[in-house]
DNA sequence: TCCATTGTATCGCTAGTCGCAACGACTGAT
DNA sequence: ATCAGTCGTTGCGACTAGCGATACAATGGA
């Protein structure tokens, strides 16, 4: 006797997965005020594949604790105070809840590999070094964070050169200065290099700013597809050469990858 | 037969209110992952008068969903990946949730007074129209929202300095622009004025940036108490006198406050 | 005018969720 | 060692909260 027209009763529909139900409707629900302008009670049903009425409760429940607001008229449904509150709250500083997203895969990139591992952030036209994991080397390369760092000689700073470049078309032909031999300082060779860097999705700075020393770069992108920071290697070029292995960049690029999709819901 | 000794029964507790009970008690859930780096289940339990099978059910779900993670070691649970993500969604420029929030409390500015009203939000160290309510007298003032405005001779902008030079203790002297014959210049008035804006938490540049027009802004603090926005009524002098009524000072400040609060969760 | 679609309200019925109480694993004090 | 007090976790029976179904009042094109 399988229930065949089951008077009430909770559909199987997505009643599985364990859990408590009613929060998992509301979870997207919220994903769906977050993402759009308004949305409608029915058109919700339909794409979260339930009940109107069971929208309808739980929208009301959002209006009730301000988390969604209806435009005047009795009409569609929009995010509420308390929702938009919430994210300020969550993302502290814009980028704090990106440190904190960042951390679990930057763990795993220094446990593999053993370089220090640091994430940079991109604030307007500079980038800043918010978080760093030492290597684990006997005698290894660490960075100073919150430090103001050249762009033109650093991976990470290349990255945000390069979406720059790509960006506008051009970019501010300040003069680039030498800090080492292997600094590139003509204007060309940087564009090449940042050419280079955005077709290939990582980028490298090899005794550019210190002798001696390599990183490896990779970005990492929000939902909009802007780059908001880098997640990077650090070590001597003993141990990141000129030219890095193709296991050390993929490992980098996927990390990277990993982190944007976490920022994309 | 009042129930004395129920077995079971949901209490009372908060369960009246209306609306999804679960729901009620996962936007609270999510406000403590939003707003603490770990909670726990015992914790969390006793803050919102409710069991600890239940808080850690509604917990477990959003570790299912990665609205949660737990930390290494079965042990306290933090914000997920999700919600992080929903975050930077939900305010999708660091500032857009902002102007939704405010744009209630704007409208009702402008119907009560009929002045133009607009939103600044602050950039750094420069301020920046991101929204205007066009005032409805029949010859009224607008102004172009995304222009640079001078700050020593607006009123929001006076905000800002006064802010900077409350944290700081001082502000960088560069030259003051005269634009009209009453835009102060002088190094030591601005100072002075400024103090007096901090103090009395309003501001005001009568024909300080154009001749006949006045401004009157009141600033808007995040739940770090950070300043991040401004809203101001402008329109003629004729209408906003140099000395603003009681009366307009006060609504300015109740709606940069109200809209505040609704920063703070 | 009619028809389609919207958000909303009502009403049983039951299964999803609750309260309770006990569990094992810790930790620190005795 | 032992004990008391945590913690997060689990099982169980009870019951109400939340569900589906259905109907309704507005709206707005055709």
């Amino acid at each position: 006797m399988a229930s065949n027209k089951t008077k009430s009763g909770r559909d199987d529909a997505q009643a599985n997965l364990g859990g408590v139900m009613a929060i998992r409707l509301v979870l997207k629900i919220l994903e769906a005020l977050a993402t759009r302008p308004s949305v409608g009670v029915t058109e919700l049903s339909k794409e979260l594949d339930t009940t109107k009425a069971r929208v309808f409760r739980h929208l009301r429940t959002l209006v009730d604790q301000r988390y969604a607001v209806q435009d005047e008229g009795s009409e569609r449904y929009a995010a509420g105070a308390r929702l938009i509150a919430l994210s300020r709250v969550a993302a502290l500083t814009p980028y704090e809840g990106l440190v904190r997203l960042a951390r679990p895969t930057m763990n795993r990139l220094r446990d593999e590999f053993g370089h220090t591992v640091n994430l940079s952030l991109v604030y307007g036209d500079s980038v800043s070094i918010v978080e760093t994991l030492e290597g684990n080397a006997v005698i290894g390369v660490v960075i100073r964070t919150h430090a103001g760092m050249p762009l033109h000689s650093t991976a990470a700073g290349k990255l945000l050169l390069a979406d720059r470049l790509a960006r506008e078309g051009k970019i501010a032909d300040e003069p680039l200065e030498k800090l080492t031999e292997n600094t590139i300082v003509d204007p060309e060779s940087l564009r090449m290099e940042l050419l280079r860097v955005q077709e290939q999705g990582w980028a490298a700075a090899p005794e550019e700013t210190v002798l001696g020393i390599n990183a490896l770069s990779a970005p990492i992108r929000d939902h909009r597809n802007e780059l908001v920071a880098m997640i990077s290697m650090l070590s001597a070029i003993q141990f990141i050469s000129r030219q890095p292995s193709r296991e050390l960049i993929n490992a980098t690029k996927a990390a990277a990858e990993e982190i944007s999709s976490a920022l994309k819901l």
